[in-house]
DNA sequence: ACCCATGTTCAGCT
DNA sequence: TAGCTGAACATGGG
């Protein structure tokens, strides 16, 4: 159930786990266990979607993709955990997860990732340039570009930012392009603080939505993009270029 | 009961 | 060869 907020509770939840040892590690992941058995945890790391468990010489990635969910001090009936963290007196479970070692995580640049505070506007601005021709739902779904963002934030960033969101990036003024990362940047965070309090889908104006909460007009679902991914949209205040 | 989804990769085809 | 499609992963909520 990720989105990059999303990847920040986790982090926090597990943060406890810092300076303990994985006194033994299993599940169906294809990982050699043996590398990750009696190491300690030096750091949570997080870049976009991806949680990184940090050892002295590698590094556990997971990816909860569209299913993925984890447990701490507690098992899930019915369903064998990805891969199982046990500490002297606690125990770390990932499900439905993607699991690799990573030996070098410096490859993610934190200034992709929304959620950094080394986030890169003008970074961002630049790749943008060469792939004025997609179409900007695409590029806002760029884990390359827009690190953590997922389809919801996409939804309602370019809502907030009245752009539709088959426009291609070379159609939108410079304004328009500065509003949606700006706005991304700020949703994800409201993201996270709804997320934490609860109350994630009360606060949607777009995702899922049957009516504009701006002018009333009818939500468009529809898939669009090359990544097909739905898209809610207001005709009326997201106008096409 | 069925459909759909906060994600991504990859095989296989044109 | 580039680009597209569908499959795969496999869960859970409406």
């Amino acid at each position: 159930m990720p989105e990059g907020p999303s990847l920040l509770i986790l982090k926090e939840n597990i943060k406890h786990f810092t300076g303990k040892k994985i006194i033994a590690a299993s599940g169906y992941a294809t990982i050699n266990f043996d590398e990750i058995q009696n190491r300690k945890i030096v750091s949570i790391k997080t870049w976009g979607k991806h949680l990184f468990i940090c050892l002295p010489k590698n590094n556990i990635e997971i990816h909860l993709r569209m299913f993925g969910s984890y447990t701490i001090n507690k098992q899930k009936a019915h369903i064998n955990p990805k891969l199982h963290l046990q500490f002297a007196k606690e125990e770390l479970n990932f499900y439905v997860a993607d699991v690799k070692l990573t030996p070098n995580i410096s490859i993610y640049d934190s200034a992709a990732d929304i959620m950094s505070n080394k986030w890169d506007t003008a970074a961002a601005k630049k790749k943008l340039k060469p792939i004025a021709d997609r179409m900007i739902c695409d590029t806002l779904a760029d884990q390359q570009i827009f690190a953590g963002v997922g389809n919801i934030i996409k939804n309602e960033v370019l809502w907030r930012a009245k752009v539709h969101p088959e426009t291609k990036v070379k159609d939108l003024a410079a304004t328009e392009i500065s509003s949606i990362i700006k706005h991304a940047v700020k949703y994800a965070f409201e993201f996270l603080q709804y997320k934490i309090a609860g109350t994630l889908s009360q606060y949607w104006n777009a995702y899922n939505q049957k009516k504009c909460s701006r002018c009333g007009n009818s939500m468009v679902k529809k898939y669009t993009g090359k990544g097909k991914r739905v898209s809610y949209f207001c005709t009326q205040c997201q106008v096409k270029k």
